[in-house]
DNA sequence: TTTTAGAATATGGTATACCAACATCCCTTG
DNA sequence: CAAGGGATGTTGGTATACCATATTCTAAAA
């Protein structure tokens, strides 16, 4: 069976094996590759023109973001995305959010809060002008700025996987009517406790966040 | 340099690089490897008397565990653990119990609580007749059932892996002096919100049993 | 003695080769 | 014609070979 990527080419300065997660990844999450479809090693270093090494490590990165199953004597296949999947990863994402926002609030700098009240200004406006993309990125700064602030790599690694999932979809779930507008508002409550280092209220609004943030996702990803 | 590993057995039936990642990660975490002290694939093949390619393979899954660290044109690298790394990962354990108890209570069956309450008393009564050894494994069961019933695999599997850490040491956590009563009184709690279907009774109450667990941890740790 | 260019070495990344286990299919045999 | 069995093919696991780069060592020149 044919995959149709194209050879890789090999002016990229990286290694292959993340060249090859990342093309295998992203066929994955746009549906390139179906669920329960067989990824086999020797044909994937084929159509890439490389040999099977890389593909396997890359592979083996895939297993162990539960993107692809290891299926004994039958090697690696595309994991489905039921619901439930979706419904695990935003709870999980809820949970670390939350909890990344009450330890970034112990720690979190002057400087850093005035580049979050300026992100969060700069993330409504580029969304009233209808630059969807651009708000999006900038609202991945926003979080960025205080998953960096928690200093906490394990939760901030854990949380950027997460989001990367998400990602894929996120466009449309801003695009939700009135959603933006509430964002504004969450965001400027998360700052609010976040410059009192008020913990536990950052805890609780962050996770509030992210709960209408999933629910908005939610609603929007299975209109269809 | 040598890192005195004996040469593999060959007769396990699983796959060498399962063998060769317990290995080295055992090493890592009863300190036999020091922080900061390289892992050179080549050396540590030839010491276990097999190839680099099974040696690579167990490396990267350290890397994803950040047990180890690439450190680029230098290989891979024993991580350090500080205070700090220790206290996040109780932190994330602490929130991942609190949202799979709270999930685990909206789906639990009566046969599961059941197992709880045996398990609970099992528990209790295995410390009071000073088997430590005998306690601890039943403790885990009894996560283990609860972390099962919330049909999260993802959650599940992050958990394991965090505990994986913990074990290490929560031999000597269980030990602190009227612990064992705490645990048990906590235990019953969990318990007694599971059986409501209560999740954020449940969330509530396992967050505590995970906080306490983890001060306790700490306290115990830090004498030395 | 110090500095520096170049060779030797170490090491990780990639490619290839080999093997064992399992699946598939065709052929034999009843 | 059906069932059993073996040949062949597919595939993942492991071993080995090769290569590029960076580091270290050496030796010659200033």
């Amino acid at each position: 069976m044919a995959y149709h990527f194209s050879p890789i080419k090999l002016d990229d300065k990286g290694h292959i094996r993340d060249s090859v997660f990342a093309i295998l990844r992203n066929a994955i999450l746009d549906k390139k590759l179906e669920p329960g479809q067989r990824l086999v090693e020797r044909s994937i270093a084929e159509e890439l023109g490389i040999s099977r090494t890389p593909v396997r490590e890359a592979i083996h990165k895939l297993v162990l973001e539960r993107l692809v199953t290891h299926v004994p004597r039958k090697g690696v296949v595309v994991s489905g995305f039921t619901k439930a999947d979706i419904v695990e990863i935003l709870v999980i994402r809820t949970s670390l959010e939350a909890l990344i926002c009450s330890i970034a609030a112990a720690k979190i700098k002057p400087r850093e809060l005035k580049r979050l009240e300026s992100l969060a200004k700069q993330i409504s406006d580029e969304h009233e002008k209808g630059n969807l993309k651009k708000s999006n990125q900038l609202n991945d700064k926003f979080h960025e700025i205080i998953y960096r602030a928690a200093e906490s790599p394990r939760v901030h690694n854990f949380l950027n996987t997460l989001h990367e999932y998400i990602t894929k979809f996120t466009q449309v779930a801003y695009s939700k009517p009135g959603r933006p507008a509430e964002v504004w508002v969450e965001h400027k409550a998360i700052i609010e406790a976040l410059s009192r280092h008020d913990s536990s209220e950052a805890e609780a609004v962050a996770k509030k966040h992210a709960e209408n943030s999933s629910k908005a996702f939610l609603e929007m990803a299975y209109c269809d």
